[in-house]
DNA sequence: GGCAACTTAGTTGTGCACAACTGAATTGTG
DNA sequence: CACAATTCAGTTGTGCACAACTAAGTTGCC
């Protein structure tokens, strides 16, 4: 009872492209959810981090959301030049950069801890559910980066 | 027992955090495996439906794959410049442009068959744990496409 | 001290996603 | 027939992701 070989290519069997499609809907919802708070998606993941951690050099704040430099650095301009982050060449270390919330930046989080409530319901899903999934997702995560790195390993032996 | 709503912004809570970072480490996997058969991610989507429907016009495509011709008809014209397919006006309905596999696009679905059971692979989760996380992915996206949906609607009334 | 190796941000170039728009073709209705 | 509404592909502009590279600063080793 095993699936033939010639079914594995059918577009509803592949779990990337559910994942493709899940990630760009939950981007349509943040995309209506955030325009209030002037905000993209990923501009929310930075400030998310901010609001946690409080200021951080670019390659932390990187860390974090396994984002490059080549992304961060445009993305940071942005925030910054709506006013919600300052960037400082760190006095000890010139080579790092430290975002700083302004008052503004700060002052947005009172606006933005509505949202998870509201990205939740338009899941429809319950927090036990929701745990579930993410975990799930999480260790996809790892397995799959850790994938990447193996061949990426194996690309540079040949 | 409830979680403070203070919590309720931290980054590793946030099912969108995972599900992004998800999307993002399979198109780095995804990025790796189809570097031999020279396309990327969202242009391996495209072939899988055009092995599995035959050619197509671009609107059935975009549903198939829910994208929209500002992000299909330039991908369609690298696919072209690769010689894999053609784009004709259709003669029924000139407003029409039939995506078409050349011989060349036909015959790389047999390099493509073995690129699942590579993805399969490196998730490291066996069937029946990918087709569980496939249907829970789709429940989301329906829901989240609905939710959309509905907040569009409510914007267009005020 | 001097210099190679490394670290950190930033830039450039390619490709995808999507909103908003254009222009041409078709359809529906009076 | 005439013409308004709709459909379809394509273009333009903005933003994200990432590879490859550059430039500046730091560290380690002699």
């Amino acid at each position: 009872m095993t699936t033939p070989t010639s079914d594995w290519l059918r577009l509803d069997q592949q779990i990337c492209f559910s994942l493709h499609a899940a990630s760009r809907a939950f981007n349509g919802v943040y995309r209506v959810i955030l325009k209030d708070l002037g905000l993209t998606y990923p501009q929310y993941l930075v400030m998310l981090v901010l609001w946690e951690q409080g200021d951080l050099p670019v390659k932390k704040l990187g860390e974090h959301l396994r984002l490059d430099s080549g992304t961060l650095s445009p993305l940071l301009k942005r925030l910054e030049a709506a006013g919600l982050v300052r960037r400082e060449r760190s006095a000890r270390d010139e080579r790092s950069v430290e975002v700083r919330l302004t008052e503004e930046g700060t002052a947005l989080r009172e606006s933005a801890l509505q949202v998870p409530r509201r990205v939740a319901a338009a899941t429809g899903f319950d927090v036990d559910e929701i745990r579930a999934l993410r975990t799930r997702l999480d260790e996809l995560t790892t397995a799959l980066d850790a994938a990447a790195v193996d061949a990426a390993a194996l690309e540079e032996k040949a």
